[in-house]
DNA sequence: TGATAATACCTAGATTACCTATGTATATCC
DNA sequence: GGATATACATAGGTAATCTAGGTATTATCA
């Protein structure tokens, strides 16, 4: 497992949200363009991305739509719910709480 | 599943090998003293921060050792290994390099 | 004295969200 | 026509948290 795999667990979600708060994305596009933006860091897997928009879906924080390209190839573009822009807030104020505290212990002020 | 408990993985061992570099401690100590200095926030479950220890001496990150208090009572006092030393400043590295590509994603600087 | 809370250690099993690996299919490039 | 990129999906393995339970000693207070 590499590194980062444990520190993604409980922000997956939360970048999820964050990309689909700007606009409406399909998965494909998001492992690309979460790569893209963290320079390189972010490297979802397909068996982490599809299963997670599912589970979101489910809760209802998105929402899928299959779109027919030109081409005539398949995308499925999720868009992000009203319900999902509440989460959001939650969970960037949760992600703020979380990394106050971890700086008061693995950056103490002064002892 | 309270909302920490997700973050608090791969964050988990780096807090306990930051708070054992600064001085040996004991478990319960350690659940103690990181509820205090986070201000509330860490809470760590007995299930949690045990298994962890035996598995950071098992790595051999850290080396525990029973001390017989006067009053009669047991204490496990856990020490930081020169291995544990070590890692600590990998883990460091690699909180900073995760943190810095969630603020590329969560907080986009311009776009 | 006796009950309760605090101190101090431990483990088993459930859960959950990652990962690897695999499958299907189309489009593009050389 | 073969390799690579695009695009979705699922099954099963893994690992670290949690809940819940256990044992035992010490301190507090009615």
């Amino acid at each position: 497992m590499v590194p980062q795999a444990k520190l993604m667990k409980g922000t997956a979600n939360s970048l999820l949200l964050c990309l689909l708060s700007q606009q409406p994305m399909y998965g494909y596009q998001i492992i690309k363009e979460l790569e893209r933006r963290s320079a390189g860091y972010f490297r979802f897997k397909e068996g982490t991305l599809y299963p997670a928009l599912h589970r979101l879906e489910k809760a209802g924080l998105v929402m899928g739509r299959w779109r027919l390209l030109p081409s005539g190839r398949q995308r499925k573009y999720y868009h992000i719910t009203d319900k999902g822009h509440r989460m959001l807030v939650e969970k960037r104020s949760q992600w703020q709480n979380f990394l106050a505290a971890m700086n008061l212990i693995i950056e103490p002020a002064s002892n």
